[in-house]
Order: structure tokens, then C-alpha cells, then sequence
DNA sequence: CCGATTTGTGGCGTTCTGCAACGTATCACG
DNA sequence: CGTGATACGTTGCAGAACGCCACAAATCGG
């Protein structure tokens, strides 16, 4: 099914537009028209269908400051939200997230112990149960995305291996959909972190890019490459905790050796600090504070066994970006030089030359963002498979 | 110029139908419209309109042991050849190879010493011209394509660096296209290897592999992630001899040290081999036929450094299949089962459990076919761009 | 030799986009 | 404050491509 027809056109168009203004934020149809390379008088039918949908919306433009017929701003609804969860090992994080990238609400649900499937899937429905009365009343619901701390496959969003929740072959989007009755997607949460900060954070327009996200638990990491997010085969690309990066004995939660989740960790630097838990503002603040040599010496072993890893994948993908999130980007922080000079030793001058290395932009909404694109992604491939929500009118 | 219009539908749809024909050597109108989803009679106005551009061929059925009307087998007009080159330290080759995959002919200009840019560009354009009776008489070509070992500015195919050759910001291309007057496209020799096996090879039909390849001068790779060839931000992406495998101080040939290129080389299975010189094929035979514990601990040594960098890879990408050609595939030929165990040993499970090992299956031809396929692409990608050209009827 | 099955062929209708002409809103200038 | 220039929306029309349908053709099985 490789052939293109009417229909995909017409699925095509409505797709890059809802697309360009979901990713944009809102822009007027002449710039559609420019960006598109489409007619005006097609623009305008696209639009007046994604408005008939309750997709997006037109309003009047404010001051162009250009001479000529101004042009409507075409922005997207406010109405279509996705819902957005991630479960942790301390808590479950549910949101609701606009279409235009909005995050309008976030709610931590703390639990005692790591959660259980069962736990995670029972907190989350009960707390969009409790959403359920604002939902109805404000919003269109286009579904749910997960971000998982794990290995999820694509296709089903069965949880393969989630290490730190202690998850295995969970049905976890099967249970999640039969408790709340939208269809649900899961992916893994660096990769979906990726995704977040190339189109809302560090990444804006940048086709090729590299994301390590440092957490308690380990680093993960996501990436695009071509423009399109790489999940692998199976959905399990992404796993830069466990590239090698020395000699040593030191294990990571995998049991391999000398990787970069071994030799890199933020409790070491906890450790170090003498600070016993810390979020990553304070941890950051802490290390450029920090004058101790003790902290010196360790931020400087961290950073170079960061740079093994970097340098290996900026020698195999060749990105334009590599962004850091978590305490990778507190290290960062403390001494960008020393990366990039580490970086610089172990790669070729070529795909070197070229790459810049930046902090995650998005802080606490990242996964938030992330999880609810994964929702979207489905109806801005195609815009039209969602009944027309407000005003059935029979003009459809 | 994201938009789509009827142009679009219709240059996508000769593109897919070519690009079946291409790659599946030959299928009847039936299966093209069952592969392809379009209706039959819009098959036959696609498949009509490659006929009469010289594009395909239509002969009739031989026996299809089916009931009903047999269907007309569409395959590939042997007229159409792009003209394939690929500079080495020691010779330039120079091929003609049929849009159906065959190569027709395969010239090795040898040289004294590594050639410059200019003489490596005179010794093709000399050759080509030397062909020029038998492409003029016989051939419609598309364009050239070069395999270079180096880094390959994608888009107008520039040498950045291919350091065995001493080639620093060369414009190959367009010397060689000022030289022969085909338009002519440059890339890694790597990553058109990698596009070859995927296509013609070991790896048909896979949507995410790894190619490495194990030459003389170093190792190179490439790799297809998604389905698309993955060139990286400037087209010089595939650099997996450059990662690090251990804490060890040889240098690879661009200073970096401890890298799958300094600890895994020809050079040293060919000196514990007791060998001079020798082609791919006699190293394997010399290395499955030895019993000497030297020559099985240096294997060893450099199967296990292999893993390591194999394994990072299969982690970050998630791969289906990872395809091994020149001395590598050697290795894997030795101990299949201690490269399997030990790249388990360094890899997660979920990505390792489904990722397969096979040695290159387009030996000689390997280069001829990647960089043919380079040439190919734009044609493949809009069939109708090329004038029509053995017979202009009227009705185009 | 005949029916069933599969597929090519040709005409028609549908759909979507591009184009051109006209209407409209804004800015600049006197 | 009025006029021209500019840019854009709107509308009607034409063209292009595909799907559908009915009919013809070719093969196999009995």
C-alpha cells in the first residue's frame, strides 16, 4: 500500500498544515501559502476544514505593519488536549497538554514504593477520573501518552523491560486504555524527550540530533535522525547508558562493564557535594558553587567519560545537536570547555566541526510534552479520521 | 514546499512502481497492484507511461500455473545504466551497472601510488570515454556515481577528507562532471555499501541495519535507520572504526586512540598469518585453516574489540541485522558464536535478542552497485524528470 | 468444449488542486 | 481625507489523476 491517491493528497495537506501550525504555534494562511508551496485558494479549503473539525481556529490579525489585505492568524484549538503520564519509581506524573504544546495542567501523584503496573495504571485512571468533570466540559481528548523509564515496544506499547520500576512484558497500554476508555500510545521517555525538545526545546528546526537525558536511575537518551525519530527495530534505539566508554570494573544497572551509566552517575556527585538528595537546579547550583578539588576532580572524571560516549555517537550519526538534559546538563554547565574539548579528542574533525551541544530547554514539562506529541502524532497524520467534533454540520 | 498536488501523486506513484521493478528485479501488473494498493487501470496508465519512456519493459507471462488472464511481467529496461567509480589508494575502478542491478562491466584502472584528485578524475574520464562507443550504442546512462573512502559532503559532493588518499576539500564531483558531462553524485563508499547490501545483499527488505566494512586502510560503516539511509548533518555519518573499545594507547589513522580501528586491523591477521598480501577471500581461507594459537588469540583479541564496538552500536540503534564485509566478515566467519557471546555480553537484551549477524553477500561488486544506486536515486525518486528518451511520441 | 476465475481495457464520474479575475483591506503619500 | 499601490481572500472554472464499472480476453479444470 505504497500508492497515493486523492484522498491521500487531501490526508496530506491537512496534515502539513495542522502540523506547521501545531509546530509554529500559529501563523497566517499567506505564510501557510509560502511555507506549504500551495495555492491560496487551497489553503483556504484546508483550513476552513480543520476549522469545521474544531482543529484549529481563525482570528482576525492584530498590527502586520504590511501593506496589503492583512491575512487571518490560523492558530490551533484550545480545546484538543492530549493526556499525558509518566510513571517513575517515587511518583506518576499525569498532564494535560494542549495541541499547541501547552502544558495546562501537571500533577505529581507521589507513591511510597515503586509502583506496579497495576499501581501506576489504577493511580493514573483515578486521577483523570478526577479530571474527567473539567475534560468533558473544556477539552477534546485525542488520547493518552506514556513515557516509560524502559524499553517499550513501538507498536503495541507493551513495556519489554522497564529496570528501575522492575517491569516486565507489562501490557501496560492495553491495561491503561481498558481503564479510561481513550486509546493509549507508550514509548520510551528519552526517546519521547527527543522528540519534545527538537520540536518545543533546544532542537527547533534541526533535523539531526542527539538527546541524553541524566536521571536518578541512569542515562538514557533519544534521537532524530533525518528528521525522524529512531526507535530501532523494536523500539529500543536510544540506549546510550550502556555504550562503553573504559576498561574499568564498574558495573551499570545492566551488568555490563566500564559503560557510561557505570562511570557517570549523579550519585556520585551527590556523594561528592555532600548533599543528600537534591533536584537538578540545586544540584547544578551546588557544582558551580563548589570549590572543593574533590568536586572538581570528579565533575572532570565524569565529563571525560561523557565525552567517550558523546564522541562515539557524534562519529556514528554526525548530528547538528547534541542536547543534554538532567545532571548531564549540569555538567554541562560547570565546565562546557572541558566537554567540548574532551569531545573534540575523540572524534573526527569533520562530523565535530559541525555539532553544538546544548542544555534540554523544557525542564519539568519535558516528558509532559513528549508523552502528549506521541498522542497528537496520530491526528496530525491525519487530521480527517477524527469525527468532526463540535458542529457535525452536513456540510462534511 | 511541503505541499502536494496532483503532480506529486502522480510522479510518486511512477516512482513507487519504478522503484518496485527496481529492486524486486521483475513483477507482473497483478502484483504491482496488489504491492502498491492503486487500482488496476491506473497501473497500467503508470506502468504505459515508463514504457514509453524507456524506463521498463513489458514482456508477456511465461506459465503461471493460475487461473485466470496472465499478467504482463513489468521488469526493468536493460538500456538504462548509470556509471559507477570508486578511487582506492592503489587503483580506480570503473563499472557499468543496469538499473536492474546487473553489472555490466567492471574496469580496475591500477595506479603506482594513491592518485590525486585530478588523476583520479582523468583515469575515469579516460575510461568512460573509452566506453563511450559502447554506452552511446547500447546505453541510456543516468548519471555517475563515486564511492569514495572518506567524508563526502552530501549535496554537492565535496571531499572533505579521505584521508588514505591525502584528498582534503577536493570538489571530486564537479571536476568529474566538467570531465565526462554526466551529472555526477559523491558519497561514502561505506554508506553506499551499506545501501547496497540493503537493497541487493544481506539485507533486503530490512528496514534498520548496520554495515561494516573492513578494508586495508581502516574501517568504515554506514547504516539505514528507519528505512533511509542515514547520512547524518553534512553527510558523514557511519564513523563506527572511530569509537572507543578500550583504555589502550594505539592510535587509529586519525590520532584518536584506543578505537575499533587501532585494535582491530588487517594488517595484523595478515602478520600472524605470516602473509604478505592477500585478498579478502585468501585471508578467510588462511585464518579457518590455521591451528596456530597465535594466530587464534589475535582473532580472538580482535573479535572481542569488535563486539564492543558492535555492541554499542546494536544499543544506540536497535538494528535488525548487522552485515560485516571485508576482513570483519573474516572474523565472523572464524567464530561466529565468540562474536555473538561476546557482543551479548556488552549489549541489553531486548536489542541483542533480535538483532541478527551476517557476513556482505555482494563481494567485487559491492562499491559498483552502492554508487550506481547513488546515481539511480533521483531518477528512481521522479521517473518523469528525464526526457523521455528512445521514442518521443506525441503523447507525452 | 464450457464454465469459472483472473486480469487487461476503455469510458465515466469524482475529487482535489491550480489559475485567473474580481473584491477587499491596509499602508503610504499628498 | 482621498487616491493609488499592494497583498490577500473569494469565487468560478478547467485540468489532471485516480477509482469504479462493464466488457473483453486468456488461462485452468473438468
Amino acid at each position: 500500500m505504497q500508492g497515493s491517491s486523492h484522498d491521500d493528497v487531501r490526508r496530506h495537506n491537512l496534515s502539513v498544515v495542522l502540523r506547521l501550525v501545531h509546530r509554529s504555534g500559529a501563523a497566517s494562511r499567506s505564510q501557510l501559502t509560502k511555507v506549504t508551496g500551495l495555492n491560496r485558494s487551497t489553503i483556504a479549503a484546508l483550513v476552513a476544514e480543520l476549522v469545521e473539525r474544531g482543529l484549529v481556529i481563525e482570528r482576525e490579525p492584530s498590527s502586520t505593519n504590511q501593506v496589503g489585505r492583512p491575512s487571518p492568524i490560523v492558530s490551533v484549538s484550545e480545546q484538543v488536549v492530549a493526556l499525558a503520564v509518566n510513571p517513575e519509581i517515587d511518583a506518576v506524573t499525569i498532564g494535560i497538554v494542549g495541541l499547541d504544546g501547552q502544558v495546562h495542567r501537571r500533577v505529581r501523584y507521589p507513591t511510597d514504593r515503586s509502583p506496579s503496573v497495576l499501581e501506576a495504571v489504577n493511580i493514573a485512571a483515578a486521577v483523570i477520573d478526577g479530571m474527567r468533570g473539567e475534560l468533558d466540559a473544556k477539552f477534546t481528548v485525542v488520547g493518552i501518552g506514556v513515557a516509560v523509564p524502559g524499553l517499550v515496544r513501538a507498536h503495541d506499547g507493551l513495556v519489554r523491560h522497564a529496570p528501575h520500576l522492575g517491569w516486565v512484558d507489562e501490557p501496560l497500554a492495553e491495561m491503561l486504555e481498558a481503564a479510561t476508555g481513550y486509546p493509549v500510545l507508550a514509548a520510551n521517555d528519552a526517546s519521547l524527550g527527543a522528540m519534545a525538545e527538537r520540536f518545543f526545546g533546544a532542537g527547533q528546526g534541526i533535523t539531526d540530533l542527539i538527546y541524553l537525558n541524566g536521571g536518578a536511575s541512569g542515562i538514557g537518551g533519544g534521537m532524530i535522525v533525518g528528521g525522524v525519530p529512531a526507535g530501532g527495530i523494536g523500539g529500543y534505539a536510544g540506549e546510550f547508558g550502556h555504550t562503553r566508554v573504559s576498561d574499568s570494573d564498574r558495573v551499570d544497572s545492566a551488568g555490563i562493564r566500564g559503560t557510561l551509566e557505570a562511570e557517570v552517575t549523579r550519585s556520585e556527585l551527590l556523594d561528592v557535594l555532600g548533599l543528600a538528595g537534591a533536584d537538578v537546579d540545586e544540584l547544578e547550583q551546588a557544582l558551580l558553587a563548589s570549590t572543593s578539588p574533590a568536586v572538581r576532580a570528579e565533575v572532570n572524571r565524569q565529563i571525560d567519560h561523557l565525552a567517550v560516549a558523546l564522541a562515539g555517537a557524534i562519529n556514528i550519526l554526525n548530528p547538528q545537536l547534541v542536547v543534554l538534559g538532567g545532571f548531564l546538563a549540569a555538567l554541562l554547565a560547570v565546565d562546557a570547555d572541558r566537554l567540548r574539548a574532551a569531545v573534540g579528542s575523540h572524534s573526527l574533525g569533520a562530523a565535530f566541526g559541525t555539532v553544538r551541544l546544548s542544555a534540554a530547554e523544557l525542564g519539568a514539562n519535558l516528558l509532559m510534552i513528549g508523552a502528549a506529541e506521541l498522542a497528537f502524532e496520530g491526528l496530525l497524520d491525519d487530521p480527517a479520521a477524527l469525527p468532526a467534533a463540535p458542529a457535525p454540520a452536513q456540510g462534511a
